[in-house]
DNA sequence: ACAAAAGTGTTATGATTACACCCATGG
DNA sequence: CCATGGGTGTAATCATAACACTTTTGT
């Protein structure tokens, strides 16, 4: 079976910068999940999981396919990054690349084995291995909009297991930032915001005092959200 | 002539939100170049300047050859803005969308005759007439990329000729972010970065106390930039 | 001389930063 | 009982917001 056309057109694949964050690390860090590929072209060189655009899928929807199919990763924050078009980014011929970004906690995807049997494995952003295609600037251009857009925007709560320290959530901003933080005048700010929730839960297990467990409000942000307010980190 | 592939292919264009800007306007507004449809779908209708990409051409390429050909405009700001992919977006079939903003003076770009003779229009955001395929939802998200950049990177300018004066600056950001300013705190912030340059020309021809005219430093931006310098309104 | 916009400082308020000690827990 | 991270307040500094009058120009 094939398909034709009156004029050429490019071939259009999805691929995905899936951030994943492990807050029980003693020095965390931010991670990529890579797949090794099992086919020409970079036979062997590790990708970003992606695909080829069907003909009945809207792009999210093709994003959420390979987000599952590759990486075995479900119902987690995605959104559309950039699209890359150079003429030569792919040697099989003419293939746009429609980026997205992904936040997960990694202790809810340890596993990482994608269902294609491909091999799936975590990175720290700080060594990552040679990338196929042109995967080294899209994975450039997520670490830009991840770091524009946690300070402004509520994703970072994405990292994170649904229920975390302020010392976790701390730790998490100074990752991905690549800065400090005053641990007083965090809190502060993060208090005032009142997106918070104390669950009455704590993280015991440590040989020193245990600390509260909380939770975003998400559903109060998107009601401050709509009145004007901004999260601002 | 034809092209024949093993698996379909969505067709791919480029379309382009230019924003237009007059400082002259007694009560200035955000305009948009749109044009008149003259082949079906949408025959006669209004919509976006784009067109298809070429095989051999970046997606910057055709956007800018778009921009040139449809609206005559060539050598402005334009920056990516998102790719549009629902099904149905087009009764064509399955097309893809991938947008462009740009931002123009109009006092440059008043004729705007397209070099294809179709009708360009450039129309007030709060009037715009019907608009072809999904163009209305490229429109607004084109809309809030503008507002929400506008405040942490100095894109403004664009909008504006090479020389400006205060007020003509100020009139711009209140219009697109529609809240006023109080002139001595906006003057004093826009002074403090030191990115304005005394052209020692004035506005002249009201009765009224001419106007200095500054013109933008982008080099020193540039250079601020690179030492972690934010430009925030 | 008048109408219209240009230009200019000061004070009050709120937000951000800097900074150090006691508390609770597990081993 | 000790080592480790959890939890808390205050003062100084800086940025923002509010506010009104004089100057210059063309007609």
């Amino acid at each position: 079976m094939s398909y034709t056309y009156k004029y050429p057109r490019p071939a259009v694949a999805v691929d995905c910068v899936i951030f994943g964050y492990d807050h029980r690390l003693e020095e965390p860090d931010l991670q990529i999940l890579l797949i090794e590929r099992k086919l020409a072209p970079f036979k062997g060189k590790w990708a970003l999981p992606g695909g080829f655009v069907q003909m009945n899928e809207t792009l999210d929807a093709a994003a959420a396919r390979e987000l599952k199919e590759e990486a075995g990763i479900e119902k987690v924050y995605i959104e559309q990054l950039y699209t890359f078009g150079e003429i030569d980014r792919d040697p099989r011929g003419r293939v746009l690349s429609v980026s997205y970004v992904a936040l997960v906690n990694l202790e809810k995807h340890r596993p990482s084995a994608g269902t294609d049997a491909e091999a799936a494995e975590w990175f720290s952003l700080n060594k990552l291995p040679p990338l196929a295609f042109d995967h080294k600037t899209i994975v450039k251009t997520a670490i830009e909009r991840l770091r524009g857009k946690v300070r402004y925007q509520p994703i970072g709560f994405e990292l994170l297991p649904d229920e975390f320290t302020f010392t976790e959530l701390q730790n998490m901003y100074e990752t991905i930032l690549q800065r400090t933080f005053d641990k007083r005048n965090f809190r502060k700010k993060m208090d005032s915001y009142g997106l918070l929730i104390d669950t009455g839960g704590m993280r015991r297990g440590k040989p020193n005092r245990a600390a509260k467990l909380y939770r975003f409000d998400g559903k109060r942000y998107k009601t401050l959200e709509k009145r004007g307010f901004l999260f601002e980190l």
